[in-house]
DNA sequence: CGAATGACCAAGC
DNA sequence: GGCTTGGCCATTC
């Protein structure tokens, strides 16, 4: 496509999604950087929010660690619960530990 | 086209 | 240490 501010960026936000491995969570800021959008976590955001079915949405936290499945019921326990079937372990204060469960490309 | 919105982020109070 | 404000960029009305 000759429009570059088409959804491919969401096709692209979804692929990068998909290549997170699991037991590892990414960031809203570090995918839109990831993708050439240093400040483009609110993007990551909508994509989320329109996300398919094969997108590993529960992996993406926000660059506190933290859940920010707003706009889903009961999401959040949902995220949390398919998390720590991953092997990822929160904190006291329902956070993830991004030093040790960031994961970057390559 | 302009204004409002959003699963964000960083800085300020 | 928790709430508010501004900025960022694409989508929607």
């Amino acid at each position: 496509m000759t429009s570059p501010t088409n959804k491919d960026f969401f096709q692209r936000v979804y692929n990068w999604v998909s290549q997170v491995p699991a037991g590892r969570v990414v960031t809203y800021g570090q995918i839109a950087a990831a993708l050439g959008h240093p400040r483009g976590a609110r993007l990551v955001g909508w994509a989320m929010r329109v996300c398919p079915d094969d997108v590993p949405w529960h992996r993406v936290i926000n660059a506190r660690g933290a859940l920010s499945t707003r706009p889903l019921p009961g999401g959040f326990h949902l995220q949390r619960a398919l998390l720590e079937d991953e092997g990822i372990q929160f904190e006291s204060d329902g956070r993830i530990d991004l030093r040790i469960y960031r994961w970057s490309e390559q």
